[in-house]
RNA sequence: GCUGGUGUGGCGGAAUAGGCAGACGCAAAGGACUUAAAAUCCUUCGGGAGUUAAUCCCGUGCCGGUUCAAGUCCGGCCACCAGCACCA
């Protein structure tokens, strides 16, 4: 009898062998292929890991794992994304040093990962708060900078009134602040904004060459939100100025019954004097405008306006004059802050006119009810009517029709539009990068020059946000003042710091070549491991990480800095670990379970092995105790196979087919996210063994060989016990015979009209008119008609059709 | 509302490409071992009828269809989850 399993002695000894056998260092070789694996970096929050973190970790670990065991050169980093609000909060509370509290949760949580036996290259750690890191991201900076993409701009922003700081659109989650669930509340500041919208096509393009899941690409098309249209000139009666819409549906244009402003739009006041009602208008404007963005959406259902009395617009394709309303359900944001109306064929605009008794004309035929009764959006079924020279056209036809008339008459042109916003890039906060940047009075605003970076964060005396919305950094009046870099004068430093974004954005280049002091990696570097083979993270960083790394990516590429234009190749994501009842984990709820907790009684290969096996890798899985002890039990029974080992080397020849098949299965699963059967087919292996009550030193190491991704340190210790030789780290990837997938003897099912009636084993070569002749033999007695038809599906089954 | 996804035993979940539904695990029940318990090992385990057997019927959210054959394909619904949401 083989000694118990005692996880805590296996587990420490092989971490401290990997560590000094500097086991997974990553090779500076780039003759050997190589194959980058990356997973999200973690924010060192001060809870320590969740047990959500090894999910995503141990998958990749997996492939990174095999990969080196087929004979790649793998990359698989691990680092810290340590700037953000909770380290501040927490600094603010216990008066510690935001760094001292950064520097303690990442010793922690290194701590953690260390034990979970993770393959990470540690000699390449990065911490988006080490001045050495955070040179470059300020590089990047002044790169937006100087090709015009950073630009300061006076903003309606979202403001946290709790975390008193701007947020991007990204970070506002039903009206309120994703981080702490505050009101938010627009303001008007004067902020840093980077033009991802310049990217907007790019974006959406270089989906169709990348291997995301779906789900990731479809949530990045519906943020980026092209769409295709026209804008169209109405004439402002007795006026000048031409008042220019845009819309999708440039082929309703004759079906238009009114136009809506925004109540921001700039001619309400330039127009003040002809407004008859002005009072009301004023006071509509004001109403809109102390709504904050969650109410305007929220009071959606009830539409609101007021019309201006005393301006008129002309529609231009048939000079009916037309009344002009304004209403918060037009966006300033949006187009161009203005809409034609044509309630026929518009839902809102529809509900609007029903509301105001505004005249509905149809355009397009084909509603099966009158348009005054509902609205008629279909663009596929449709015939245009009451529209002079597009009458008889479908929509396309019309459309396209109605747009090159547009354009020869120089009254609109075909337009594309985005839902993305150029990306608010200050925070008023300390704990944060500093932006590069001097206010001179002569200059303006001046980029430092990249000799003086890395701008280091001065030390101040308190964190503290300001009531008027400043950074904490704006008291440092010695740090502030200084000299402009390009006349010499007196100048200010901007104080706002960088988003949390910022460090994330191009952190997985850094992994590439981490010590780099000329260059935020060597191109040798880059163009070896660029683009990331693998990369896996949470569904929520799709709008916000995922398309701010891509932007910046692509802006590298085009600054020629980096060597492709998309960072990642492959992207997947993992589903959420929820408590026992099924609910999201949080201590309210009580349901948190500890991995420290896990590792501690069961041990890191049996947690990496629960949560690998707990369920299809995309999506969520509730957490379960009984769970944890069945796979310890599976790892038990491999540990105790080591009873049953006898001397032959290769594979007993009645297990032969299974362990091809195993090897095949295993190796296949871990490449498609399908580790839970990869792990079942190696435990219907095991119960093969135990019912035989043997293992050959073949089939062990076999076995061993596959589980190793998964329970890296008991694999490691059986191997040693066994005296298989060397590591298993080092071994190499085992390989499988297709021919030798397929048992010499295959059963079959023998069916009657579809139903299986009896199965039957048939010879792998045997004939199918021999097969049909022993099937009906088989099943004989339930013969009772005439077969009309016999279908014979190859190793699977016999069909008899009677009548 | 739009988009994407999911729906299978008591539970987590399997099932290339239409081909024996329920792999693997958990829980449960019975048994072995033990003074006893835990652990371990063996057996049973979708529902119903039938003697505990042979055997038969039903069964993958609901209704219909295609097919020799449907969890899988088609049409029409329902529920839940996620993302977006007055974007003209």
């Amino acid at each position: 009898m083989t000694v118990p399993y005692n996880h805590r002695e296996v587990e420490t000894k092989w971490q401290k062998i990997w560590d000094e056998e500097k086991a997974f260092k990553t090779s500076e070789d780039h003759s050997r292929p190589k194959y980058y694996a990356l997973v999200e970096f973690p924010y060192p929050s001060g809870q320590g890991l969740h047990v959500g973190h090894p999910r995503p970790y141990t998958a990749l670990d997996i492939v990174a794992r095999k990969r080196r065991m087929q004979g790649y050169n793998v990359l698989y980093p691990m680092g810290w994304d340590a700037f953000g609000l909770p380290t501040e909060n927490y600094a603010i509370k216990n008066h510690i040093h935001p760094k001292i509290v950064t520097q303690n949760n990442v010793a922690r949580f290194k701590g953690q990962l260390h034990a979970l036996g993770y393959s990470f290259d540690w000699d390449r750690e990065v911490n988006t708060t080490d001045p050495k890191y955070y040179k470059w991201t300020q590089w990047i900076f002044l790169k937006l900078f100087k090709a015009g993409l950073a630009y300061k701009a006076e903003m309606p922003i979202n403001w946290c009134t709790s975390c008193k700081v701007g947020l991007a659109n990204e970070e506002v989650v039903n009206g309120v602040c994703e981080r702490c669930g505050g009101e938010v509340v627009r303001k008007v500041k004067s902020q840093w904004m980077l033009k991802i919208t310049d990217y907007a096509d790019q974006l959406l393009e270089g989906l169709d060459t990348v291997d995301y899941v779906e789900r990731i690409k479809v949530s990045q098309k519906n943020w980026i939100g092209k769409s295709t249209g026209a804008e169209v000139d109405f004439i402002l009666k007795g006026k000048e100025d031409k008042m220019t819409i845009y819309t999708t549906r440039p082929d309703t244009l004759f079906g238009v019954t009114y136009m809506v402003m925004s109540p921001e739009h700039p001619f309400i006041e330039k127009y003040k004097e002809d407004i008859e009602n002005w009072e009301e208008v004023v006071a509509y404007r004001e109403m809109a405008s102390r709504k904050s963005d969650f109410e305007r959406t929220e009071l959606a259902k009830e539409k609101t306006g007021v019309m201006l009395k005393g301006l008129s617009a002309v529609n231009p394709v048939n000079n009916k004059e037309i009344p002009i309303w304004i209403s918060d359900y037009v966006l300033m944001s949006y187009g161009t802050g203005a809409i034609m109306a044509v309630p026929a064929h518009d839902e809102r605009d529809w509900e609007f006119a029903k509301k105001f008794n505004m005249p509905i004309i149809e355009v397009v035929a084909g509603s099966p009810v009158d348009v005054n009764e509902a609205v008629f959006t279909d663009v596929e079924t449709g015939t245009l009517v009451n529209s002079d020279f597009l009458n008889g056209l479908s929509v396309a036809e019309a459309k396209e029709k109605i747009i090159s008339f547009l354009t020869e008459k120089g009254i609109g042109h075909p337009k594309t539009n985005f839902k993305l916003r150029d990306w608010v890039f200050s925070r008023q906060r300390y704990w944060g990068e500093p932006i590069p940047i001097v206010k001179c009075e002569k200059c303006g605003y001046v980029p430092l020059p990249e000799s003086e970076l890395p701008l280091e964060l001065p030390e101040v005396e308190s964190y503290m946000p300001t009531d008027n919305g400043e950074s904490p950094l704006a008291k440092m009046t010695d740090w502030v003042n200084t000299i402009c870099p390009c006349c010499g004068g007196p100048a200010q430093r901007e104080t706002d710091t960088m988003p949390q974004w910022a460090g994330s954005s191009w952190y997985f280049l850094r992994y590439t070549d981490p010590l780099n002091e000329q260059a935020l990696a060597s191109k040798e570097a880059l163009e070896y491991w660029m683009p990331v083979d693998w990369y896996n993270g949470g569904m929520e960083h799709t709008t916000l990480h995922l398309l701010y790394s891509r932007f910046w990516h692509r802006f590298l590429f085009d600054e020629k800095a980096v060597p492709c234009p998309e960072p990642y190749a492959k992207r997947t994501s993992h589903g959420m670990i929820l408590g026992s009842n099924g609910e999201k984990m949080s201590k309210s709820r009580g349901n948190v379970v500890n991995p420290d907790d896990i590792v501690r009684e069961y041990g890191a290969d049996t947690l990496r092995t629960y949560e690998m096996f707990i369920g299809a890798f995309d999506l969520s899985a509730a957490w379960s105790d009984e769970g944890v002890k069945g796979c310890r039990r599976f790892l038990e029974r491999v540990w105790k196979l080591q009873d049953i080992l006898t001397e032959e080397e290769g594979y007993s020849r009645d297990l032969e087919v299974k362990m091809h098949q195993t090897i095949k299965k295993v190796s296949n699963d871990f490449e498609s996210l399908k580790y839970n059967t990869a792990i079942a087919a190696m435990m219907a292996l095991i119960n093969e063994f135990y019912k035989k009550g043997r293992v050959t030193k073949g089939e062990f190491k076999t076995l061993l060989t596959l589980l190793n991704p998964v329970a890296p340190h008991i694999t490691e210790e059986i191997w040693e016990r066994t005296g298989f030789g060397g590591r298993i780290y080092q071994t190499i990837w085992p390989l499988f015979d297709e021919a030798k997938t397929v048992e010499d003897t295959i059963e079959i099912a023998v069916q009657i009209n579809g139903k299986t009636r009896a199965t039957m084993d048939i010879a792998r070569e045997e004939e199918k008119s021999s097969v049909i002749a022993r099937a009906r033999e088989t099943v004989s007695d339930k013969l009772t008609g005439n077969v009309v038809k016999e279908i014979y599906v190859p190793g699977r089954l016999v069909n008899l059709v009677m009548k």
